[in-house]
DNA sequence: GGAACATACCTTGTACCTCTAGGTATAATA
DNA sequence: TATTATACCTAGAGGTACAAGGTATGTTCC
């Protein structure tokens, strides 16, 4: 429940891949995402939005994901973001990656270690 | 068994925790470092030394890790580190901010999503 | 009508970190 | 003698988060 401060290399370590998880669980837009980040942790992580914004920028850049302005019932214009397959294809291979390592931490927090 | 690539961003949010897990097992050096987390990830995870020797000064600057020349028994001159209790702290630290990123992103790649 | 809040997006500048590609030196092995 | 393994270090390029700022509109309440 309470906020869990998160480093700037962590935070560098998992927007990409909590971005394109999201986004695997459908489409979204950059207020929606911050949103879902607080209640899928438990209120334990908090974006800011200025870190989001960019992140998303640069995910489009690369192709990973696809954006469309629409205008939505409430009136207001959202970016609607969208994975695509070279995304699907990054979050696999980031899955990968996090668990490598998340497996080896794991291993030295153990009860052979500490 | 086969290397996983990690980006750097990934590199950069494990270095710390796992250095500090390492040394939490007992004193080492770099080069054993090195080896230690070859070993622990089941080679899948291959730090380079230019990489790894930076993170131990910063450490040692921030006061998480002492440091200490011996000659081994081997003739080999070694910096030798030891946690601090400064690095104990922040390795718990590191810790609950890890899982809390995990647990979250975990909960994305779940049975409800993808 | 007006104030306050929530929604929704964006950018700039500072500071920091990794990675590549080099470098030095010694002990052990072939 | 040559090579490999051990053992440490640094400089520069490139890339990233974060804070702090900004714009604009819909909703709620008085």
């Amino acid at each position: 429940m309470s906020q869990i401060p998160v480093s700037k290399e962590l935070m560098a370590a998992s927007s990409r891949p909590m971005v394109l998880s999201i986004l695997a669980g459908g489409e979204s837009y950059g207020y929606e995402i911050l949103q879902q980040v607080s209640l899928l942790s438990g209120g334990q992580l908090n974006w800011s939005d200025g870190m989001l914004y960019p992140v998303l920028h640069r995910l489009e850049k690369d192709g990973l994901v696809t954006a469309q302005w629409r205008t939505a019932e409430s009136g207001r214009r959202r970016k609607y973001y969208r994975l695509s397959a070279k995304g699907k294809r990054q979050l696999a291979k980031d899955r990968t990656s996090w668990f490598a390592v998340h497996d080896t931490l794991t291993q030295t927090w153990g009860p052979n270690h500490v």
